[in-house]
RNA sequence: GCCCGGGUGGCGAAAUUGGUAGACGCAGUGGAUUCAAAAUCCACCGAAGGCAACUUCAUGUCGGUUCGAGUCCGACCCCGGGCACCA
């Protein structure tokens, strides 16, 4: 064995062994229980970053914790390789989008590859290659022959300049990123996917992922949205816009005696039609348009209306309100018509303020307070007053009678309305799959029938920074179908569309057949444990649960939900360091700077390593290109190998909390590899080894180690599974090598065999975090069998036998007094030892013991007053 | 504004079912080793008082429940995240 510990021997050796055994590769197998765990697939954007270390450590520990538990484990990874970020690479490079993100797939498998992570490489998968994509598009022509599919215009954000759309991330300030011209919205025909249609199983099977962090939950549940309500209609008194009717949408039926007007959205058909001879009507509507267009003022606009001095009919009273057409009614939801309580609405309470609208209480509180209408609207459910037949009901009873009314009276039904909106597809872009559809020169579509899929995405292109290939080409878009010229779309998918499948795809990744192979998909699904970022919280899970359910109606697979449980890690973050000149801020990277610090580590002077400048500490944020703080995972592993990074980052915090990265706190992490692989040295060096524990022949310290070594067992197996608080579990094990070094007695046969324990357990409880070092150290503990495979240890009941315990002792809550008792002294043995104690005696002094509690194995508390 | 998290030493954090607050690590201080340094090892390390035993205070603030509260309840303050005219 080396004397010295040397991380980058020690990390090529196992790395090489793991290649060859292909330890990582995995076939289904009926006879054994299955674990799927995956990590959320990254984007080849060039390099890795901590983020990515984090993500990947974290489910590389549960894949090794849960093979060693015995389970067939799928640990897959591939690459989400769609996307805008390549499109402006290659123009920036010069280069094609398909080369740019090949060349940084090869580059960034290289580096996950030194961090030692345990994938199985034979199942990778890059969405850009035309055998992934072909199944999206073939999936996509399933759905629109399901009728899950159609198009409608929608609206884009459009560069009048460039004569090209742009992404949301492409919109600077209303403007064009490239030349600066303000953008304009514009109207295209777009294809969406039904998801609405899917929205209640949606948010009703949300109560089957108990292991899902319960904020995701909450964040899914506000997006669909769902709400109970009564769509109900009124009356106008003439025909207008085709209707001589008027139907609005109100999760308050209760309510609805205290309408003391209507509202229209701007681009209601009713609006619309009375503008065209009402001028100044037309300019309003014009207006409320223009501000739609910057919709991040839209929370804080004021609200404004115009009397279209039209009347509508109360479904009930029959009396006749004002129709407004106001700023602050959205077209699309509900029917873009309100029906407005000032009473009991905020924003109808301020618009009715505004323009001296009618305020009618209909609502009072069910305690009996006073509400004050002069100073904001009364929101909250109460009971019903002036409402004549309905007064004295509360919400539930006035929610059922007045939808019954209505009902009868053929004015209103009760309905269920969603928030979400289905799911537009279409991207002006070319660096993704291109939707498979043939547009027929009469106008109408048809899609790419199954036999002439996929519809390739050329790779070979140049791209001039305006118009995508596809459009720019045309010859790529023609095409023929039966002899018959045909047109090809030219948009292409949006990419959440190729992350939505691929954890199935994983399953079987070679299929051709179709796909799924449902046999195979079926076996391994849904995930166990999925791990990836908060940011994907709402779009990106949303979508997968929605696909899966596709998938499962489609016969692919037969579960309802794809991810089982859910962790999402939280961010990494490092110091950050900036130079001022003329208030401009230029941050540099923490590796340029040379940082002093007081005695309490804080930064009191930092200078830029080149300049010699003295440069200004920006605090510790989110490692983030703008602010230049990435540590880069590579100089890192370099530095202080792969063992040390992956247990920093799994050490520093929950997994679930932010990490601060910090340069000697990585240097602690590799200080304790060093320590263990000493210890280790000199435990063999001392001729320790194989001997067997004989356990009814143990000294007391030797017992003692025995005991925390069993007992760092059960807390370190209910971290890594229950708790998934790696944090703790490794805590555990530098307790256990602390109290190895304290009390390993290497003068005995017995001492020795109980260290040899010790240490195996150390390195079994540690290789899913610091699989590299584990793996040499646990060959020259003597075992020949490879670590990976190794069954996770055993708690002895026995070892943890204790034959005294520490009985805490308080009088009136407070400690003291500690001593020992026997283990098995019964609940009047405790009391009697506590209450005979000095210093117990002096705290009780004169008072009269009133109560006496005793917790058996831990404490008397001694009530005395 | 609404909905979630969170607030504990100089710092990252631990305390799992209401039962010893601060495990583990970082930084710091003192010592050993060394020509010296690095590395390593040992000791100390929330605040105040005390020679010491020990005592008092201390988990954002204020109050409550309890024999006992970081943990439960109520009100408030601060920080982070999400949503935001959704009728």
């Amino acid at each position: 064995m080396q004397k010295q510990y040397n991380p980058s021997t020690v990390e090529a050796s196992a790395q090489q062994f793991w290649e060859e055994q292909k330890s990582f590769e995995v076939t289904e197998d009926a006879g054994r229980e299955k674990f799927y765990c995956l990590s959320m697939f990254p984007y080849p954007s060039g390099k890795l970053h901590m983020g990515h270390v984090r993500n990947y450590t974290i489910t590389d520990v549960i894949s090794r914790f849960q093979r060693m538990q015995g389970k067939n484990v799928l640990h897959p990874m591939g690459w989400d390789a769609f996307g805008l970020p390549a499109e402006n690479a290659a123009i920036q490079n010069k280069t094609a989008p398909a080369k740019w993100t090949y060349a940084n797939i090869d580059y960034m498998k290289d580096q996950l590859k030194v961090l030692g992570f345990g994938f199985d490489w034979s199942r990778e998968l890059a969405t850009c290659r035309p055998a992934y994509y072909r199944w999206e598009q073939w999936f996509f022509t399933r759905l629109y022959e399901k009728g899950l599919v159609y198009k409608k215009n929608s609206a884009v954000n459009w560069c009048p300049h460039d004569q090209t759309v742009l992404a949301n991330e492409q919109v600077e300030d209303g403007r064009c990123w490239r030349c600066g011209t303000t953008v304009e919205r514009r109207e295209l025909a777009q294809w969406f996917i039904r998801i609405t249609a899917y929205a209640n199983e949606l948010v009703n099977d949300l109560d089957k992922l108990p292991h899902w962090p319960e904020q995701v939950r909450t964040m899914q549940r506000n997006w669909i949205g769902k709400s109970r309500g009564l769509e109900l209609s009124f009356a106008l008194p003439q025909t207008i816009a085709g209707v001589n009717h008027l139907d609005v949408y109100t999760t308050r039926p209760d309510t609805l005696m205290g309408v003391t007007y209507v509202s229209l959205a701007a681009e209601h058909p009713i609006s619309m039609a009375l503008a065209e001879d009402n001028p100044e009507l037309m300019a309003f509507i014009a207006e409320c348009k223009q501000q739609s267009l910057s919709e991040a003022d839209m929370a804080t606009m004021e609200k404004r209306g115009m009397d279209t001095g039209l009347r509508a009919i109360h479904p009930i009273s029959g009396e006749e309100v004002p129709l407004w057409v106001a700023n602050y009614v959205l077209m699309d939801y509900g029917s873009g018509a309100v029906m407005a309580v000032p009473a009991h609405d905020q924003r109808d309470w301020e618009f009715a303020r505004k323009y001296q609208l009618p305020i009618t209480q209909v609502i009072a509180p069910a305690d009996g307070e006073q509400i004050d209408l002069d100073s904001a609207a009364f929101v909250d459910r109460g009971l019903l007053v002036n409402s004549g037949d309905f007064d004295g009901l509360d919400f539930d009873a006035a929610f059922a009678a007045i939808a019954d009314t209505l009902t009868a009276a053929g004015r209103g039904r009760v309905t269920t309305h969603y928030r979400l909106r289905d799911w537009g597809v279409s991207r002006q872009r070319y660096w993704g799959a291109p939707i498979p559809m043939f547009n027929l020169p009469d106008g109408g579509e048809i899609p790419v029938p199954a036999d002439r899929l996929p519809i390739l995405l050329p790779e070979e292109v140049e791209l001039d920074g305006v118009r995508s290939p596809l459009k720019a080409d045309p010859q790529w878009r023609q095409d023929t179908l039966d002899g018959k010229p045909v047109e090809r779309e030219t948009d292409t998918f949006d990419t959440f569309m190729e992350s939505s499948w691929y954890y199935a795809r994983y399953t079987c990744p070679d299929f051709e057949e179709g796909m799924l192979d449902p046999a195979r998909a079926d076996y391994w699904l849904p995930v166990d444990q999925y791990v990836g970022g908060i940011e994907h919280a709402i779009l990106h899970l949303l979508y997968a649960r929605f696909f899966h359910k596709l998938m499962r109606d489609e016969g692919l697979l037969s579960s309802d939900e794809p991810f089982k449980r859910l962790l999402c890690q939280g961010m990494v973050l490092a110091e950050s360091f900036y130079k001022q000149d003329n208030g401009h801020k230029t941050w540099l990277n923490p590796a340029e700077v040379d940082v002093e610090r007081d005695d309490k580590g804080k930064p009191v002077r930092a200078i830029e390593i080149a300049t010699g400048e003295e440069v200004i500490a920006g605090g510790v944020v989110k490692m983030s290109k703008s602010k230049n703080n990435g540590i880069d995972p590579h100089a890192a592993v370099e530095q202080y190998g792969a063992d040390t990074v992956r247990l920093f980052t799994v050490f520093a915090a929950p997994p679930e909390q932010t990490l601060e990265w910090h340069d000697a706190g990585v240097e602690g992490a590799s200080r304790f590899l060093r320590k263990l692989w000493k210890t280790v040295y000199g435990h063999i060096a001392a001729g320790g080894g194989s001997a067997p524990v004989h356990s009814g022949n143990l000294k007391d310290s030797q017992r003692q180690l025995r005991r925390k070594t069993h007992e760092t067992i059960r807390k370190v197996s209910d971290d890594y599974g229950r708790r998934q608080t790696f944090n703790t579990a490794v805590a555990a094990v530098m307790e256990l090598l602390n109290e190895i070094i304290r009390l390993a007695e290497r003068d005995s046969e017995q001492g020795l065999a109980t260290e040899a324990e010790a240490l195996r357990t150390a390195v079994l409880l540690l290789a899913p975090v610091t699989p590299h070092i584990c793996h040499a150290l646990w060959r020259e503990l003597g075992h020949d069998t490879p670590l990976v495979d190794a069954p996770w240890p055993q708690v002895d009941q026995e070892a943890l036998v204790r034959s005294t315990i520490t009985l805490v002792v308080q009088v009136n809550g407070k400690v003291r007094a500690k001593l020992d008792a026997p283990a098995d002294a019964d609940r009047e043995a405790l009391e009697q030892l506590a209450v005979n104690h000095e210093n117990v005696l002096k705290f009780i002094g004169d008072a009269q013991i009133r109560k006496v509690i005793v917790v058996p194995g831990k404490l008397v508390n001694i009530v005395a007053r």
